[in-house]
DNA sequence: TTATAATATAATGTT
DNA sequence: AACATTATATTATT
């Protein structure tokens, strides 16, 4: 056999279930985008470990859900109306999820410019400054690390 | 999901590099581009490969076309035919009104079937199944790669 | 609006 | 860490 192709993907992206809630805030021009996921119930969770969740908000261990919040561009709108959704995404489990797949995270854009300004000054970084960038960014280290190697490599 | 391929090593070095070259030929109706706006916080750092049309009828006579080569060169020689994939783009009005930024084919019938097929024996490809598929659908290796990346988010 | 092709980017794995 | 690939989210088009 020449073509050993066995690539074994039976994994399934069954992740966890979102609810999407929208509450208008006011402030500048975000917009609102609402993406339908499919629930599923947890019921394997054979997923290697390896992500983590970015939340950590005081308030001690209760489960907390992360907001995401979308941007996207307006067109030419240079209406200063203000209604913004967040559409927070509850999980069930968030303690300390091992049980999350592949989730992937969206940086607000504090986070991005931050992370682009201190690209700007080392295209890599120190462990320590890695440690010092997640924690205000309130990211892993090791996300904010994924971050300058997917930054390096464009 | 670590399958070993000891046997065979017929990975995917996948040293190309993307000759993007832009001719134009016989323009003599001026269209509205597309616009892909996309601002990113990240400040210059998109490169992402562009897919163009294939599949040209040529029925036309005025078209704004654009080709784009890509070279794919690899590392590893093999025996058989080295090909480059060359995929020029051309642009017509009749079948597909599509010009160029981001064109949305419409896959034919025979080609989501085709694709279909594929996707049931292993929803995911490697480079060689995939060229070979691109080159039955009559589409560029990256449309097949994007077809069943989204068949699998399905 | 829905469906889906195409793109951008976060995360993973390999070398 | 670079490099390659996959997964997922978002954008745009029909």
């Amino acid at each position: 056999m020449v073509e050993n192709n066995t690539t074994n993907t039976t994994k399934k992206p069954c992740n966890n279930l979102n609810f999407d809630l929208t509450l208008t805030l006011s402030s500048d021009h975000d917009h609102v985008v609402n993406k339908r996921k499919h629930a599923c119930v947890g019921g394997g969770g054979d997923h290697h470990g390896g992500l983590y969740r970015q939340d950590s908000v005081s308030g001690g261990g209760s489960s907390f859900s992360i907001a995401r919040v979308t941007v996207k561009r307006e067109r030419e709108v240079k209406s200063q109306e203000s209604e913004r959704v967040i559409s927070a995404t509850s999980v069930e489990e968030d303690d300390d999820g091992i049980i999350n797949g592949r989730k992937k995270l969206r940086l607000t854009k504090a986070q991005s410019a931050l992370l682009e300004q201190a690209f700007k000054h080392h295209s890599t970084l120190n462990p320590k400054q890695q440690q010092e960038l997640a924690r205000e960014l309130k990211l892993m280290p090791r996300q904010v690390e994924v971050w300058f190697q997917n930054r390096r490599a464009r």
